[in-house]
RNA sequence: GGGCAAGUGGUGGAAUGGCAUACACGAAGGACUUAAAAUCCUUUGACCGUAAGGUCGUGAGGGUUCAACUCCCUCCUUGCCCACCA
């Protein structure tokens, strides 16, 4: 009987389907698992990101299940977005008709890989069900104030005339036309999420399960800073210019201030001067650059005098105001103090204008050069020199009475500063959620009342990538009438960023066809938070920092009871062909469907498990995934052993020890996501069976070449390798659930394999009678001696100084140290 | 520039203070076969040695320890994420 994986695999995926073996509702007395998977977008194909992302999920939602917990495990589609409207443009097809067959698609190939979803609470988020209460959650917000419109900058493409995502500027320029990307002004909708900047920072101590880097990188991305505002005036009139440091303990080498091009004041300082030509030209120039460009590294710092001085408050010293493009209006207060000697910017660009420079830090252990002798700035710690009534301070020290006298004599302030900025969330783009707002020239904005909700997309638009939002164009859909005074009024045409979708869709799969609200509260209650969220490194900041923002907001209004959404994350890497990430640029792709009808799912499962561990990238080889079919092969042909039954029971206490020692292990394996060693523990314990298979077959007198398996059935101690062979069938069903679900059935089980529990080992068999010690001389390994595991010091001195092996390497040498490692090793210096 | 990972046989990887290279892949040899495939068995870090055995060996250098891939310090390399963040 040959392992035909496909007809196998084909059986089991209709039986788990018919049988509804995966569909979950909340039972009583059972604790909960709600494990989850960072769902895809519908491109139409899997690739392997995601079978590495949805099988590292699948194994522990199945082990999950067999110790006994009530699991929810679900799929579902990130279903808007731009890809749609390009295919449309280029496929003469519509956005909704192509997405809706790609789903198809798609949820078929990731059925043909066993997944154990519930397919009952599938979700699209393009479905109006579904993007209705993106809608309602907006109007949340807006009635709290945290939803708000404001101008905005945009890349916008002159010849396409539309909006550019900034992956989409390549070089500075469009990635269709190629034609130069400009900034454009435009009246936009932000979620304030900075109003819980604070929580956001706060709360992530709670998230101990969380790896150390995304929690970093969250914190980071946050940015909280705490420093001090210090006032400059100007010398003419006396006019504050605010100014933020971290470092106000370098205050007194401040040489000159520098403005962002877009800052206010600047137009105002240079009116009249004779700068005022050249510095209007050189705002001018920057105004037009992109974002990327002005934030490139590679590129010299750019900057102009303005002719204008200001005065520095500790001092009253005269230093220039320069307009430079690294500084950056967003941060901050738009405008910094320049310490040429104690930051690296500050310095190149000093060095490049011939700025005046100034050492107030001295560092303690070098002897420092003097200003001339400088090639780089110094921004480590040290004592205050140049510095008035503080020389001699340590610089952290002085920082703190810096800061106080300067709020003493109110030239600052201390103050915190933040990194994050609201969350721009206006999109001008069709397939996506419409905002739902009204704009009336009486009432002004107005929100589209709830009952009205959804506000659903238009069928009828023509996409074609050009002249901005596609909705302006559908006259039924802007026109429409005030839901307050019902005189004629126009609907916003913009809709929202996909971000929306992805930051509470984890909720409505508590109860995805919950229709009086997001969701039905009490589910939610039952199945939230998410035990273990799974998905790639690509999403540590903008998706998981949206989630916890709209969890901590919904728990706000009351509809949640608690702060955080993710328990634990775990963090997948990549799948790498030949050292480069698998993509359609480079040509490199596999298509997991292909390796599907040559090997299987089970092998595929299988081999992008053992082939690394989950977290770290892993290299693809077509060669090593013949490996692991081989071994599901081995595994099969257990099928044919057959023991006599006139051969009478009895144990092998070796194999016995093996299998409950590999239950250990892989259990626990399998708990800290270490399946690249539980499926080797398996593949051990497969090959210790085939060992004693093999010899009994020899003790029996039998000639061993003959010892392919159907003849092997003389088996002495048959119970021992049923037990072993069952265990590895139950071991083996997470990992390859079609294969295991056959074998069990052929064992005589009436039952799914997932509805028997997971095995448990005998704490009384993991230890053998005797251990094998190792001896070492001097940390080298010398010899070994098999001794009883409960042997006395006494007694195993004795052995391993006796040992044959032993004795030349101490011949008559005093011995000076004589460790014990209990069970394991001996150490004797000499 | 900042942050975070990582560096071990021909390859993917295992060992987180106690036998370095588990488990696999590849390679070589053998059994079975008319042959092939499949399957099974043996060998497989380097060097010295007929052998027994020995020496070296986890990016480089140093340190702690009876004992270091593992801990500490310095450096090098690669990858990822972020970045004129004041």
């Amino acid at each position: 009987m040959d392992y035909d994986f496909k007809e196998i695999e084909g059986k089991w995926q209709k039986y788990w389907q018919e049988k509804e073996v995966f569909r979950v509702k909340p039972e009583k007395g059972i604790p909960k698992y709600y494990l989850l998977e960072m769902f895809p977008y519908p491109s139409g194909k899997i690739h392997m990101g995601h079978v590495r992302n949805y099988t590292i999920g699948d194994v522990f939602a199945r082990f999950k299940m067999m110790t006994g917990f009530c699991v929810l495990h679900t799929m579902g589609f990130d279903a808007f977005g731009q890809p749609a409207e390009n295919a449309a443009i280029k496929n003469k097809t519509k956005p909704d008709i192509w997405t809706y067959k790609c789903i198809d698609w798609m949820r078929q190939e990731l059925k043909k890989m066993g997944f154990s979803y519930d397919w009952d609470r599938e979700i699209s988020t393009c479905d109006s069900d579904y993007y209705k209460w993106n809608q309602w959650i907006f109007l949340k917000m807006f009635e709290r104030g945290l939803a708000y419109r404001k101008t905005a900058n945009v890349n916008w493409c002159p010849t396409c005339e539309t909006t550019l995502a900034n992956e989409e500027v390549v070089d500075g320029g469009c990635w269709r036309c190629h034609a130069e990307v400009k900034q454009k002004e435009l009246k936009q909708w932000f979620l304030k999420i900075t109003e819980y900047k604070e929580r956001l920072l706060e709360d992530l101590k709670q998230l101990e399960y969380w790896p150390k880097r995304v929690v970093t990188m969250q914190t980071n991305w946050i940015g909280k800073s705490q420093g001090v505002e210090i006032y400059f005036r100007l010398k003419e009139n006396h006019k504050i210019i605010p100014v933020f440091t971290t470092r106000v303990d370098t205050i007194f080498g401040a040489t000159y201030i520098v403005l962002a091009p877009e800052y206010p004041l600047v137009k105002e300082v240079i009116k009249g001067n004779p700068q005022e030509k050249k510095v209007l030209k050189f705002i001018e120039k920057v105004s037009k650059e992109s974002k990327a460009v002005r934030t490139a590294t590679d590129i010299k710092k750019e900057g102009v005098f303005t002719g204008s001085y200001c005065l520095n408050p500790v001092n009253n010293e005269e230093i220039p105001i320069w307009v430079a493009d690294y500084v950056l209006k967003e941060y901050g207060t738009g405008a910094i103090m320049a310490v040429p000697c104690h930051d690296q910017r500050d310095f190149l660009f000093a060095k490049e204008h011939n700025l005046p420079k100034k050492i107030v830090i001295q560092s303690v252990d070098s002897r420092q050069s003097t200003v001339d002798q400088m090639n780089e700035a110094y921004e480590g710690d040290g004592l205050q020199v140049n510095s008035g009534q503080f020389d001699g301070l340590a610089n952290e020290e002085a920082k703190i009475k810096i800061a106080e006298w300067m709020e003493e004599k109110g030239i600052g302030k201390r103050t915190l500063n933040w990194r994050l900025r609201d969350w721009l969330i206006s999109r001008q783009r069709y397939w996506g959620t419409p905002i739902p707002v009204i704009y009336c020239d009486k009432c002004g904005v107005v929100p589209v009342p709830e009952k009205d909700l959804p506000v659903k997309l238009p069928a009828e638009v023509e996409i074609s990538g050009r002249g901005g939002s596609p909705l302006a164009y559908v006259k039924d859909f802007v026109e429409t009438a005030c839901p307050e005074c019902k005189s004629k009024a126009r609907r916003e045409t913009d809709t929202m960023a996909t971000f929306i979708d992805s930051s509470w869709y984890f909720l409505r799969f508590c109860s995805p066809k919950f229709d009086k609200g997001p969701f039905d509260k009490k589910e939610v209650s039952y199945w939230m938070p998410v035990d273990q969220y799974i998905g790639g490194i690509e999403h540590a900041i903008l998706h998981l920092l949206y989630s916890r923002f709209f969890t901590k907001f919904l728990k706000d209004i009351g509809l949640l009871d608690f702060d955080e959404p993710f328990l634990r994350l775990l963090t997948q890497g990549m799948v790498l062909k030949d050292g480069e990430v698998m993509s359609k640029s480079k040509g490199n792709i596999v298509d997991p469907d292909s390796i599907i009808k040559k090997y299987g799912a089970d092998s595929l499962r299988l081999y992008i498990l053992f082939a690394a561990p989950p977290e770290v990238e892993m290299e693809w080889s077509e060669e090593a995934i013949e490996g692991t079919f081989r071994f599901l092969k081995r595994v099969w042909r257990f099928l044919e052993y057959q023991p006599k039954t006139t051969q009478g029971k009895g144990k092998e206490p070796a194999l016995e020890r093996k299998t409950h020692r590999t239950i250990k292990k892989v259990t626990e394996d399998i708990e800290n996501f270490k399946f690249n060693t539980a499926i080797s523990g398996i593949m051990e314990l497969v090959n210790e069976i085939y060992l004693a298979i093999g010899h009994r077959s020899q003790d029996a007198g039998q000639n061993p070449e003959a010892c392919s398996m159907p003849a092997c059935r003389i088996g002495g101690q048959p119970e021992s390798i049923e037990e072993a062979i069952r265990t590895v069938v139950l071991l083996v069903s997470p990992f390859a659930p079609h294969l295991a679900e056959e074998m069990w059935q052929e064992l005589g089980n009436q039952e799914s394999i997932l509805r028997s529990p997971w095995p448990k080992y005998d704490t009384a068999l993991l230890q053998g009678e005797t251990v094998t010690m190792v001896i070492q001389i001097n940390g080298k390994l010398r010899s070994k001696v098999e001794v009883a595991a409960d042997i006395s010091e006494t007694k195993l001195k004795e052995i391993v100084l006796s040992d044959e092996k032993t004795k030349p390497w101490i011949k008559d040498k005093p011995i000076r140290n004589f460790i014990i490692v209990p069970q394991k090793l001996v150490n004797i210096v000499v």
